[in-house]
DNA sequence: CCGAAGCTGACATCCCGCTGACAGCCCTCG
DNA sequence: CGAGGGCTGTCAGCGGGATGTCAGCTTCGG
């Protein structure tokens, strides 16, 4: 799950940043506005942490630019004016939640999360496809109930997977997603997926030859 | 575009109610938590604005009991417990944002507007014709509603011709379309739509001899 | 009734995806 | 610092589904 925090004041990014990352979250970080906008032009981000007080750009303008251009990824302002008018105006501007510092880090985390939510379609942080639960809280897999160890690889394919919305995710996708940019890593996803469902069974994860793979209904 | 407000202080309720009103939502209103369930449970709203202190059954309880049900509309909690604590606990439990009182009714608006956005990206992208639907973010289709395996090939010569707006597409056409620049591949489509229509019924995929195929009307 | 366009079943081929084994890497622990 | 173990990428081989090809048949239009 890629995350740009827009943020140029560095003790509020690091704690920001650390919080995120342990929510599982793989944070992009850039200091300014222009920066911002040219990453956000970039790469597709599922959520943008965005603060408004910036140098160079004012979050606001990279804001409208990034919505005039149709960019559709989900944006929680930061703020550090909190009356009601500024979060009106941020929200109608094309925000999807306005947080006023100082803020919890847990809140921050619970509200990004709510919007992966959102998203993906779904309202739970528990998903379950046929005997598998994964509570993405916990970053936890249940199968019938009982807890199964994952390698962090494992968990986030199976995250990509259940937060996909029943599209098949071929291999070169899953590789961007959970690797870098650039993807051809020989037949690492296939032997991911074979390690996965000796783990948690094999109906769990469906292939769609020629089309990727995804999750069982349920 | 429908709305739910379940709220049992009169005077809030009242500012609330006219606020969404003008903002052009058709607003239902509960007094109890136990009216707010039945309401939730019969109707689709599209978005529901949820207090928490509430006679008869806690907000937090209707709450769960919704997203446990599986109802997945955007829900917003208003609550006089402003803690950070609270508010993680409430977004954690499958509310989408929580707003603390006293808070201005346009900020609420805001809010519920930010939530009909992203829940209009949705949109369904479900092609039907005759019996056959097309399932075009699973990529997968639908014969009578029962499910049906499609290679990829056989998949994009589907959506090939649902998407050519009725105009009949020539062997030569969809050949260069599915494969690379140049056609000429014997009679391969002849033989994929041969193998298609065993799978989804001869009558979906018309043949207009001496044009080329397009899909029944429906 | 004829010819051409289109249909179909059989078959061969090819490539995708699965698997088990192995190796390099990194972290932990003694 | 070295040993051990878990994690992950790589390789080679295999099985089977996907798809092109062909030959013969059917259908349509004139």
């Amino acid at each position: 799950m890629r995350l740009l925090l827009v943020e140029d004041d560095e003790a509020i990014a690091n704690g920001v940043r650390d919080a995120l990352r342990r929510a599982g979250f793989a944070v992009d970080h850039a200091r300014d506005g222009e920066a911002a906008w040219v990453m956000g032009g970039d790469e597709e981000y599922d959520v943008v942490v965005l603060d408004l007080g910036l140098p160079r750009l004012d979050g606001m303008t990279v804001l409208r630019r990034w919505r005039a251009e149709g960019r559709v990824f989900p944006i929680i302002i930061l703020s550090a004016r909190g009356a009601w008018l500024d979060k009106v105006e941020g929200i109608e501007a094309g925000a999807d939640d306005y947080l006023a510092k100082p803020f919890e880090p847990a809140e921050l985390v619970a509200r990004v999360r709510a919007l992966v939510r959102r998203k993906a379609g779904h309202a739970e942080a528990l998903l379950t496809f046929g005997p598998l639960l994964l509570d993405t809280r916990r970053m936890k897999a249940l199968v019938h109930g009982s807890e199964v160890n994952l390698s962090p690889l494992e968990y986030r394919l199976l995250h990509a997977l259940a937060h996909s919305g029943g599209r098949p995710l071929s291999a070169g996708e899953l590789s961007e997603m959970l690797h870098g940019v650039d993807a051809a890593e020989a037949n690492a996803i296939e032997a991911l997926v074979a390690r996965l469902r000796r783990k948690i069974g094999a109906e769990v994860i469906e292939t769609r030859r020629g089309f990727g793979y995804c999750l069982m209904d349920g």
